[in-house]
DNA sequence: GCGCGCTGAATCGCCGTTCAGTCACAGCGG
DNA sequence: CCGCTGTGACTGAACGGCGATTCAGCGCGC
């Protein structure tokens, strides 16, 4: 319990709070990550992100809304990257690859962020749970979204609904993402699942057409 | 706190045992499923189950180990199961079709046990974590045999692993699962999208054949 | 009578949360 | 310039409630 007082910050800060309350933030994330919600101690949290117990209560209520508000900002902050790179592409098709990649990408790059979201996401109260949908649907609703505009263009085949193509989508990923997260740590094995999965849903979504 | 000795089962049993842990099970499957593992008190499955608290370490050593003997239990039995009935069809594709219809026609059946397994599959410790990878990493070596056994009878595109395969589909299905244990009730919702599942898979699991 | 299966109130440890202080600093008056 | 005091962020030991687990006893069937 030495050093504390490295921040500093100049002095132009009216207040360091944001650096705190991130800095508490990144250090839920890696102890949840760990060990899980219930099993995780706020004195756990505290002591990785270098602040007193009572400190985090200055910026959260309590535990369960720390993790609400750690989903709550990582999440909106994901879905912002998302929209932007999905906007960026035209073809329908192309769209739901970059959304695979995108989705596993980030789970490669940040794999306690990772499973936080993948396997906490099922964890906390009904609380948690109706929040969490609430965010949750936000994804489902984009994904959903790229289905339909492709259907419309004639890119995708029409005799499935976006929203179920939507959900089973995002289970897959969030299989594969589980699977990866619990077990092997085999660098770049997201990626080849990634390029597969891509392969058979985009296969399985095209148009009958050119046969008939 | 009146009815408790309608069991009675002859006295051909050593032990009415059995059926006391198996009314405590079904109560467990009920209480976890409804609040999640962490919010359900011991005493109120043991309510449920009509016993004392006490009882249930009598047949359980915690409420840890509890959960633990709920998964080894149902999941066994579903093996068993899902193996006969794969072995009854001699297709490959319609293998995949029959493991979809099953995994979504039990959640339908029994919604409690689906919410539990697809829910609480990923609550609890690290410990549960390990164990139910176990049970948990027979069910994927099913799937992934019934699509490696069809890769081989040119059933099915090689260019893929069984494994990523059956990760994914296995994702898919519980993702299915989740937004339907959750949210709307819609009766067969789940079998059309158990349909469209299985067109689009079958579909991208198609050998690009008989084109060239 | 005896043992066994069961009971459920009491125990006990744990951990989220609180709050009385500490500390650093800024402003201010001398 | 310097010391004094007010302010607010931060601390961390202590509190209190809760709920898993225990165990002293109870009564039924033999």
């Amino acid at each position: 319990m030495t050093e504390r007082r490295f921040s500093a910050r100049k002095r132009d800060e009216p207040r360091a709070a944001g650096d705190k309350r991130e800095r508490i933030l990144r250090a839920a994330v890696k102890v949840f990550a760990r060990k899980g919600f219930y099993a995780s101690r706020v004195s756990e949290i505290a002591k990785a992100a270098g602040v007193a117990d009572g400190t985090i209560y200055l910026y959260f209520k309590s535990k369960d809304e720390l993790l609400t508000s750690l989903f709550e900002d990582r999440i909106t902050r994901l879905l912002d990257v998302l929209r932007r790179e999905i906007e960026a592409v035209p073809s329908g098709p192309d769209r739901v690859r970059r959304i695979i990649e995108f989705q596993l990408g980030l789970l490669e790059g940040e794999r306690d962020l990772a499973e936080v979201i993948t396997v906490n996401l099922r964890q906390s109260t009904r609380l948690l749970k109706q929040y969490a949908t609430k965010r949750f649907t936000e994804y489902l609703d984009l994904m959903a979204h790229v289905i339909a505009d492709a259907q419309h263009a004639g890119e995708l085949r029409t005799d499935v609904s976006p929203r179920i193509v939507a959900r089973a989508l995002f289970g897959a990923l969030d299989g594969l993402a589980l699977t990866w997260a619990l077990g092997n740590p085999e660098p770049g094995g997201l990626k080849r699942a990634g390029t597969q999965l891509a392969d058979v849903v985009l296969q399985g979504l095209e148009r009958r057409g050119p046969a008939a």
